[in-house]
DNA sequence: AATGAATGAGGATTCATTCAT
DNA sequence: TATGAATGAATCCTCATTCAT
């Protein structure tokens, strides 16, 4: 928890080294980002990164979840809770992947949650970070399934699981550079991938959501 | 690229260095693993690392490689390519899952290349790893579309990165820590993540790719 | 280059760090030297030396300097550039006698830029060493040859050399333990060579240079 | 002092290894040469040097005294004693200098003796190089000034000294880095120094000793 | 005698964190 | 509160030497 002092300081000095410090971050990872270039980058002393933090963990940990409140209001920001669940998904999707390409660094940090040596790290953010899209989605199905928008044999545990795994995987394309080639070798593309590369497998993962939560048509054809 | 003094070494030596270098890197991760470390609990002296790796990267580098391959004969050992597609998903799956309860680490391992600060490794590795999966699934699925099983209307190169993210996930969600507590959230169960938790999203998952690739049956039944 | 930090820190700190540096790369030589060491030899943390230099070179290259500029000063210090160029000689040669007793790890250094391996620091050091000697000394000759106090047929250039190399030699048989044991073969001392071993080659080492640039006397006497 | 076992081997092996030795002590200085690159270099197994050697140093020390005995063979080899003694320091210089041209690493190998941390082998080698060419000098004169070839005023001890000094100057310019570039500086010539660089200030030097040696020559005119 | 793998002490350098100013 | 110099534990890697084959 950082510490009060943070709260004190010149908003923008913050958002100077609250920025820096998830792009140190996202480029190095935790081990390898190094302070004392953090408070070059950031124009802040290095001591003085101490006044309002505990230590490095403890920026971390702050550095990740301001990136999930800057995330969840930008992907969920514009959402109209009364949309169907079709149209709040591609709102997720699109949102998501402009966040993704506007902020890298922030989705970059969520995915690094999940790598080795960081399970403590996971413990204490994936909870919290995890729990209120599941929630949301997973009320969603129900109320869409009482609404025969959505085929009433589907556990809602599992569509909601299914719907932001593709939604990591999309995300995870978009800032990871392993990700990246990957998808280059599969889409059989070269060089930096361009946007227009993305949008079909964009599309494509939309789709596939749909078809999964759809009725079965010929219910409505019978 | 492992020094020449590997090959000649002890069998037994080399297995217990590269597993326990698999377990320590799949456990800290490539920056805190501690080669002193790894030379105790491998029973090595630390200098006679250093004559069979020429440093940390090189070794982790050949530890990933040597996982990789491990991985691909537990999965693709016993597929017979004669089998329909359906079948050969459900055989990668289930191989690829056990392989994960059995050896977590090289799992683990794979799935670092894509945290933040491995791009030097994404860079040497994703292509070699990745290359022959996306090249079997997309030949798969286009003779599975000569045949008429799968869907004519698929790009196989989507598709082919469609099973292989979902592929992904399942093994993701065996390993990592931070997928593990997500797959808690989702499933609201707790505790320790038990076969049982994962058989139905790893069905599911299955199913799934099978309501993807599957001829639409409306056009049989119309 | 040393960093600017090294500039701000305690005058008697960075004396006592200079000095011991000397004394330990003077003692040891450049490999053998251990930064530990020198750090507790100055009383200085081992993480601090690095605040003020690159690396060890970066030391060596500094104390080397800075050894030549001490060195400068004690030998041309009192030197009145009116005096005739026998006068001089006879200055530099005693001050620098003088200079070496008292400060024999700046002399060794010097020394040390002509040692095996060391062609790295004679590419960056020799130069800037040599050139305001060999400067001065070609001058002085030039202006001595034009008041006649020296043979007009004497190559400034070889002069200035000559000279030189005798000061190089005098200075290294009194500081260096090579050349202590030949002066005693070659003298038929024995123990520790003392002062009085040393003052009469150099009082010959002097008179030759005389017999050298004076102008040939039997012409004038002829 | 090297083991028995290096006379038993084959003369190509201990003159490959003894060559790359005084080469690779050369070009780096006892501390940074490498044994395992010194068996590389002379196809000799590391473990094979300690079979002929007790260690490093006992190396070293012999690698050395072999250069010294091949550079008196070079340098007094065609002496004949029944010459006088300019004719004598003449030759000595001459073909010193060609050894130092062809046999760069055994000049260089001397004068490291004298280098920083190098006292315990300045203590164990420096007398018995200098001794005989010390005696042979002092004898030289003597005889010489018996014969009136020689000025009687002249203490034979300085005198040697003084032919011995600038004859290591001389070598130390034909082959150390240093000693090239201040040569350079002093003759204000420029790039690799060629022969003819080398020649005057070798034929002053030469000189410098005649100069010293002569018996006034207001004799002759007297 | 020859070999080269094994060993582990040693040494340069890094970096999170502290603390005096 | 801000600063950045000071600290020393931690870590990668080297290399002389040993020793089993």
């Amino acid at each position: 928890m950082p510490k009060p002092t943070l709260d004190f300081i010149a908003p923008e000095k913050r958002e100077r080294l609250l920025c820096e410090a998830a792009r140190l971050f996202a480029e190095r990872g935790f081990e390898s980002a190094d302070m004392a270039e953090l408070a070059r980058r950031a124009s802040v002393a290095k001591g003085s990164i101490y006044n309002y933090f505990e230590n490095k963990e403890d920026l971390y940990l702050h550095v990740c979840r301001d990136g999930l409140t800057r995330s969840r209001e930008a992907v969920f920001g514009g959402l109209d809770p009364s949309w169907d669940i079709y149209r709040q998904v591609e709102h997720i999707f699109l949102r998501g992947a402009r966040f993704a390409r506007e902020h890298p660094e922030y989705v970059r940090l969520y995915l690094n949650v999940s790598a080795a040596g960081m399970e403590r790290f996971a413990e204490r953010l994936t909870m919290e970070v995890e729990k209120p899209t599941a929630d949301h989605l997973k009320n969603l199905i129900r109320s869409e399934q009482r609404a025969g928008r959505v085929r009433s044999d589907l556990d809602p545990r599992l569509g909601a699981l299914f719907i932001n795994s593709l939604y990591i995987l999309v995300l995870a394309s978009l800032v990871s550079r392993h990700f990246q080639i990957r998808l280059q070798e599969y889409l059989e593309t070269e060089g930096e991938p361009r946007e227009a590369d993305v949008r079909p497998p964009l599309r494509q993962t939309i789709g596939v959501i749909h078809q999964l939560l759809r009725p079965a048509s010929g219910t409505v054809g019978g």
